[in-house]
DNA sequence: TTGTAGGCGTTATCAT
DNA sequence: ATGATAACGCCTACAA
């Protein structure tokens, strides 16, 4: 009951509680209410019950002064209005939701909440959604299509729509599909709505910052192999390093983080390529810390190439040149895509190249 | 209806768009189904009714047997589970919600999402909730009160309770807290559970460390005026310093945010400090920047501490001496607190000191 | 325009 | 052990 000071523990012990799934919130201000005192400190939630019987009227007419104003009159809309507010009202949103089942509440599933990069999609989406009088339930999958299928499989229940940026397989995604509204990010399947970044064009100009920096011999480094981005980008970059005429050879897959650096960094290191790319940011800043390790000077000895212009591309060494990502943009863009207001199946947004410091002329 | 191509659209003019509220979610498979055919595709949900008359038993039986078990034969139990995973049947959350009122969601509001250090909170307090059977609803207030306070409004209909890393005043929290179960993190309120990174000591410690190093003048970047921790870590600093006779400056507050770096090592240069503590590690990387930007050598003319080790301490310029903050074991614990399995209403967590290279001797 | 009544899917309370 | 029934709070035909 009283401070407390624990300490550091480890997520396993912690986890070691017992699995016990019937554990109680703890009840505020329980029992004990002054009963029906002069007029402040209602214990029970007010009701559109209490609203209509103090307002004289119906509760059908009170639901429809409140949620349905024009079929029913002015002086009543007003009055029940006013009766409302003074008791302090507010709609039961679960009851709202049981006959329409529509909860006004949207599912943003993302691979990884720690990367900067789709907190920016998050901040997309949530801005939209909130706009629409919608509120967006976030979760994260930490890159495992068992996890977000548990969470999409709980959140389904609750919300009107996904918006996913998926690891899951398209059989699974098809599952999904006909229990709610879906659309995805970077990824895009036959009658599901999406919006993904330009693989195409943000790889064509990749491939040409390079060559004309003089490199001919390229590897990247593959993201996740359950990533779809992945894959398109490496056909992408295939496509257009074949017709450069530039050797791209592909390493990995690795897990899109920044200790994986390490690894792809010594794959690469052990190829004749003169210039990485990187499937994210995460991982290119990792390759560079390696880099620095071995002491291998970027872009002297090897150019890098990041993915998505991530918090960390600009104060990393070198400064990481990279593809700016609109994953913001892609936020709005997807929940507008959920709630009709855009009207597309797939939608392509740009990713320009910026140039900084951790690409430069072929030197070996 | 096809393949769309966007220009990059910026955040106002996407928002344009008018605020229109009543936008129906697409339908998906409307109405039209086979309406009793043999057997594979029910288009409506299948209910408690129909596993209790497939059955054949009555639907408190079914309902009973379902949840619980134990208080019906065995027999019993056994045929209403095999006709009900037969039949797909999926319990309605909402309507379980409807009488009882509790959805097992919980909510978390972290100030910046794409704060790497919230990123820790959420990963931990996810884990803790999952393994205790309930779903998170994650939000962004982007350190805005008012839109905390709306985030917190508009979810307190669905969660049972709330984890708040809140820079709402102790009066709106105070108005909360009687109408859902809240905990603090980094924050204490008479009668509120709350877990806090120990201030005093890493405020000690990184005292102890800069006057090991020879410091005499130091300066603190304040973070945000409504950041309780922003208080109590200054308290605890000024405290300290008194005790080993160090000059303490304060400046600020500033955004914890990379960008508010530049100006707080500006404010900082102007002083005598020769050493900077930040508020959090985003407002010291963005300082490091500045200070290589000005040609101020890190740590040779001026030390600076961190707070929170985010990603980017490590590879940063120079690496970030700052406190480890324990933000998933606080997110554990605090959802640990949150449904009771602990009870405990003040626990304090241990940030220790980890020393890079930000910091050096005194040289000036 | 307004009131009455039924239903949304569950669980809990009472009988049996 | 099981069955009937009443809530939970809201919405919406339908009737007046």
């Amino acid at each position: 009951m009283a401070r407390i000071r624990l300490p550091s523990l480890d997520s396993a012990r912690h986890m070691m509680a017992t699995g016990c799934r019937e554990l109680p919130i703890a009840c505020h201000t329980p029992g004990m209410d002054h009963s029906d005192g002069a007029g402040s400190g209602p214990s029970r939630p007010v009701t559109i019950y209490d609203v209509a019987r103090e307002a004289g009227v119906a509760t059908s007419t009170a639901s429809r002064a409140l949620s349905n104003p024009g079929r029913v009159s002015e002086r009543t809309r007003a009055h029940v209005e006013e009766v409302a507010r003074r008791l302090g009202y507010r709609p039961n949103r679960i009851a709202q939701a049981l006959p329409s089942g529509r909860t006004r509440m949207l599912g943003l599933v993302v691979p990884d909440i720690a990367n900067p990069h789709n907190a920016r999609l998050i901040r997309g989406a949530e801005a939209q959604a909130a706009a629409a009088g919608y509120t967006l339930v976030i979760a994260d999958s930490q890159e495992q299509p068992e996890l977000e299928a548990a969470h999409v499989e709980r959140l389904a229940p609750f919300v009107d729509g996904f918006v996913l940026s998926s690891r899951v397989d398209d059989a699974g995604l098809h599952g999904l599909r006909d229990r709610r509204p879906v659309v995805l990010f970077n990824r895009t399947l036959p009658e599901l709505p999406s919006v993904c970044v330009d693989f195409d064009d943000s790889g064509r100009q990749v491939v040409e910052h390079l060559t004309s920096l003089g490199h001919r011999t390229v590897a990247y480094l593959r993201g996740p192999a359950t990533s779809w981005a992945d894959a398109t980008r490496r056909a992408a970059l295939a496509a257009h390093c074949r017709r450069h005429g530039v050797a791209l050879t592909l390493l990995g897959p690795f897990p899109p983080t920044l200790e994986a650096g390490a690894a792809a960094a010594d794959a690469a290191l052990a190829t004749d390529a003169t210039a990485v790319i990187a499937f994210n940011d995460l991982l290119a800043i990792g390759v560079l810390q390696r880099l620095e390790h071995r002491g291998v000077a970027v872009p002297g000895a090897l150019s890098v190439v990041g993915g998505d212009d991530i918090f960390g591309a600009t104060f990393c060494r070198p400064p990481l040149t990279t593809l700016a990502s609109p994953a913001d943009q892609a936020g709005r863009t997807l929940v507008d895509m959920l709630n009709g207001r855009i009207d597309a199946t797939e939608v392509v947004l740009p990713a320009p190249l910026v140039a900084r410091d951790s690409t430069g002329p072929r030197r070996s």
